[in-house]
DNA sequence: GGCGTCATGTAATACGTTACATGATTAC
DNA sequence: GTAATCATGTAACGTATTACATGACGCC
């Protein structure tokens, strides 16, 4: 059947309720982000790919005037999203992050500037973690109210992750700050 | 110049030392890996293009019978370097984690599958766990013979990164598993 | 002689983002 | 009336992987 990985965004969305592809990227866009994005160009695309292997169903809607075209999951669309989540197959698992390449190449710098580029990736992941409390709550009343928890948890996750980075980054601030120190006393 | 990300792996790894495009690929796939991957389908085509810019030299050497070609950075590559690890422009940062999307969507599961999915994904972070700590005694080794210690604390890093998933997965496995229980019992 | 590694390179393919075109409605 | 939002769609571009072709060396 050849289901991509966006796929599986938009069967899980879809399974939440009826959607348009652009009430999706919205979804996408306050949820899933952070750790699987999706735009317009894959989405519309794939819409009309999985219409027609019959796991969605669209009906367009102009009542108001806006012409729109809402989906919502077909049995045969619940079947391949309920396989994908027990499947066992090996996960697609990929982290792209340039501070820590730099940290990795950071012996070229000066003691001074290390440090400094350590102080800039620990702002950029308290950034990160400030916009995910920004949404917690809303999130928390959405899982109260919807009885859907897990993407609450998964937002609990991305906190803590976000946290773990500037943990680590505080303390490997420390360590060099005290090496800097120590041979500064030395020397 | 038109310098795009990759770019920075080729450099970094040159300064560490001369090399040919089959070295730097084999010492991303031990290194940067876990956060910066590269193929030869990009290395080889940048490889010409940073020379025709001046970034890098090639030299050609066939002494012992294999063709290859050598680079090292010149001072504008060098510079260039210098420049990218201490500018502040906004990190790159991208993370798509099969694993917790399928937790996002996992109310659409019976209990007991979804905490066989979190043990799925626990047990796959302590697989890469087990990778790194495989690497970790050499990398130690490399970091006292060369002077040359960020490679190796971004290896501490990849570790606490995958020990902190492992965590987090115990801790949800066990707040899942409570709350089954007791809902058992009142059931 | 054959397998693994060293070594270069590219073509085909897949994946993903950005930017734009289009046009309606709603809120100020 | 005009800016923001709702809504669809795609073309161009950029990025990255896979797979293959080619060929030599080193070890068993």
């Amino acid at each position: 059947m050849e289901l991509n990985r966006t796929t599986y965004v938009i069967l899980g969305m879809l399974r939440l309720g009826r959607h348009t592809g652009y009430e999706i990227k919205s979804l996408v866009d306050v949820s899933t982000r952070f750790f699987w994005a999706a735009s317009y160009g894959q989405i519309y695309p794939e819409l009309a790919r999985l219409e027609e292997l019959g796991l969605i169903e669209g009906e367009d809607d102009a009542s108001d005037g806006r012409r729109r075209r809402a989906y919502s999951l077909t049995g045969a669309g619940e079947a391949a999203l309920t396989e994908w989540l027990t499947s066992d197959d090996p996960l697609h698992l990929e982290l792209r992050h340039e501070g820590v390449l730099k940290l990795f190449f950071s012996d070229a710098l000066p003691p001074r500037e290390q440090l400094a580029q350590l102080r800039r990736l620990r702002a950029e992941h308290e950034r990160i973690a400030g916009q995910l409390r920004a949404i917690e709550p809303e999130a928390r009343a959405g899982c109260e109210r919807d009885g859907v928890r897990f993407p609450y948890l998964t937002l609990e996750w991305g906190i803590a992750y976000e946290d773990f980075q500037v943990e680590w980054c505080k303390r490997t601030e420390r360590r060099l700050a005290e090496e800097i120190q120590t041979a500064a006393e030395r020397g």
